[in-house]
DNA sequence: TGTACATCAGTGAACGCGCGTTCACTGATGTAC
DNA sequence: TGTACATCAGTGAACGCGCGTTCACTGATGTAC
């Protein structure tokens, strides 16, 4: 088989994934449409489908690309392992109110994006996701130091979802969000009470 | 102007809007057909549009019942103003996930729901959301008479989305929410943090 | 009360558009000899 | 190295479907006299 072949199908198929990202960012997921995407790859409608297997693959790698950036941009927020947890806390939530206003399409679409009815996500996609809770855990444990693993994991999805509430509602300019200019300061006063909160818990 | 034209004609749109709502619980919001809804409410097509405005009109007008009865849900687990103020947080918390369990689709609908670009929310619209806001003030501004009024709205804002988020990533299936089985504890644990942290705060 | 006329809720076929996906075809690239 | 053949990435017109909305029409209801 074509050693140069299989370089051009990655090559294109890296050129939809790319084109689909500034798609969504520009028009968010609603607004991504197959003859757009090719069109700005510069390839034909039905190449789409020899790259990948349909427009919600492609979605998916857009979101695996997103969740990448946003795991690095979370992890460089915690250089110091010995750091103060209450810290780390407010730097991971002040990184991810950051990089979801930067990116705010591309992070949105990371929660609208539905796969039809009967599929599943697939495996490797579930592992990009869990940076989100991981990046969590380490100073958790430092603040419960009384919780086992499971436990712990539990916590981080309950503090991530809460966070991620916040700011969900805020930068989606719903009714009920808090109102941009006040997020941050919100967000940091949330942090602060469930950092204090769970180490207050401690025996 | 015929009485009993306006009657038939309010008749209908309350089928419509009632037809709208089984739909939306049966099918979610992107299950959401015109032809289905006026065949559910056995009149003609075309007759959706004059008992309404369009599609999304109607969207609004089952949005508005939702919140309505997630209103007095709420409210009917505030029986007593002097109650303890982090007991009535719980107990609204509580009723607040029962809701979003019992009528999930309907509930995701409040929040899934948005009017094309230019289009804004009608200003009773608003009001109906305000209900989600309104009912957490009277327990926070006990546990932190400090604040202003300006400022506990805000608070009860970032509440209610903490709150919303974990019961919303949970009940999506999402990957990175909370297990349905654990939701109620999780949050259980979250609003104990978030109110004893309250109420730590003060002066 | 009865008749003629006006109104307008209600009808449903047809319009119009968007858009994901397919498929018969082509031409460049690679392989065999 | 050169020639014949095979493969398959890439093409883009066409398919097919879904679906919100419109509109010319109808008939029941209400009004005027």
């Amino acid at each position: 088989m074509g050693n140069k072949q299989d370089e051009r199908r990655a090559a294109l198929r890296e050129r939809l994934i790319a084109a689909a990202e500034v798609e969504l960012t520009e028009k968010g997921l609603g607004g991504l449409k197959a003859r757009d995407v090719t069109a700005r790859a510069g390839c034909a409608l039905g190449a789409l489908y020899n790259a990948v297997e349909d427009l919600d693959m492609l979605v998916l790698h857009v979101n695996a690309r997103t969740l990448t950036r946003l795991g690095a941009a979370l992890r460089a927020t915690l250089p110091d392992e010995a750091e103060d947890p209450e810290t780390a806390m407010q730097a991971l939530a002040s990184a991810y109110i950051t990089f979801a206003t930067e990116n705010r399409r591309l992070w949105q679409t990371l929660f609208e994006h539905r796969l039809p009815e009967g599929r599943g996500i697939p495996d490797w996609h579930k592992r990009d996701h869990a940076v989100l809770i991981e990046v969590i855990v380490p100073p958790l444990s430092r603040l419960r130091p009384d919780l086992g693993a499971e436990a712990l994991a539990l916590r981080a999805r309950t503090i991530f979802a809460a966070v991620h509430g916040v700011v969900h509602l805020a930068l989606q300019g719903r009714f009920v969000g808090v109102p941009a200019e006040a997020l941050r300061e919100e967000v940091a006063a949330l942090v602060e009470t469930l950092a204090r909160g769970s180490a207050a818990a401690r025996p």
